[in-house]
DNA sequence: CCTCTATGGCGAA
DNA sequence: TCGCCCTAGAGGC
């Protein structure tokens, strides 16, 4: 589940559903225990996102700090009030209650309790962020316009632009028709713009309805009268995952290969392979 | 039962 | 570049 997009709609529903009351605190599992046993029954100040990156913050200046890694989930549910919320079942790290709702956290990388000089000093570290309104993306551009690696290292690259995973970099270069593995600096300036404009565009969708879509109206299931994705992601993609299957907009195979430890996807004709001067 | 995979990221070599 | 951490679900035998 998790890219910028999925913190941000969790940062307001723990915010909704824990913000201006006193929260409970435990780990089921046992392994937050200790840290869990010193904020049980804080007043629950609110909750944040940066990037990838999850605060609910407490009273007294201590936030609890969650970075969900690859498969880690954390479900906010809601529950009658007063009842006690139900036996966790599986691993929870980290369960958050109130009279009202309940939130378990399962698989995350990182849980931990910090002050506000380790929460800064995470926030510092992070680069320029496509949902935040303040985001500068001449930063960003800076970074990518002196860089030789390859842009689809850039994209994924924390510091540069944070809260982009592997759904959005392998659909915002498919649109922008740009090969994954192009030199960062070979981009034109146009180029950049256009992508940031496209990629904020995208991400606040994915805010809004919780699903990474970004096929184009004319390639949607129903306007090309095909059978719509149903996989655990649910959304419309053109390349994520779809290697070995026809390009929606030129029929080509979609292609996929390994970049740093992760999956690549490119359509090799509407993202060709970039030449930076020729050479005979 | 087993193996593999996943929208991440770290540190060792 | 690799191994490793975290968890759950799918698929193979």
């Amino acid at each position: 589940m998790p890219e910028g997009h999925t913190l941000l709609r969790l940062a307001r529903d723990l915010a909704a559903a824990f913000g201006g009351r006193p929260v409970r605190v435990s780990s089921p599992q046992g392994r937050f225990a200790a840290d869990a046993a010193l904020v049980d029954g804080s007043l629950c100040l609110g909750a944040e996102s940066a990037g990838k990156h999850l605060f609910v913050e407490l009273a007294g200046e201590r936030y609890l700090h969650v970075h969900l890694g690859l498969i880690g989930k954390f479900d906010v549910v809601a529950k009658p009030a007063g009842a006690a919320g139900p036996s966790p079942v599986g691993q929870v790290r980290l369960r958050l209650e109130n009279d009202t709702a309940y939130a378990d956290l399962r698989g995350a990388t990182q849980c931990d309790l910090v002050g506000p000089e380790r929460r800064q000093q995470i926030l510092d570290r992070l680069g320029e962020d496509p949902l935040r309104a303040d985001a500068d993306p001449r930063r960003a551009w800076e970074r990518i316009s002196r860089s030789a690696r390859p842009i689809g290292d850039l994209l994924m690259d924390q510091s540069v632009v944070a809260g982009v995973g592997n759904v959005y970099r392998a659909e915002i270069l498919f649109r922008h028709r740009i090969h994954p593995l192009r030199p960062g600096k070979t981009l034109r300036r146009g180029q950049f713009d256009a992508l940031w404009q496209d990629l904020a565009e995208l991400m606040e969708y994915g805010v809004r309805t919780g699903r990474i879509d970004t096929v184009r109206e004319e390639h949607t299931p129903e306007a090309m009268g095909r059978p719509a994705r149903r996989d655990d992601h649910g959304g419309e993609v053109y390349v994520y995952r779809r290697h070995g299957q026809d390009c929606l907009v030129c029929g080509a195979r979609v292609r996929t290969d390994t970049l740093a430890g992760r999956n690549l996807f490119w359509c090799a004709r509407c993202q060709p392979v970039f030449r930076s001067r020729a050479v005979g």
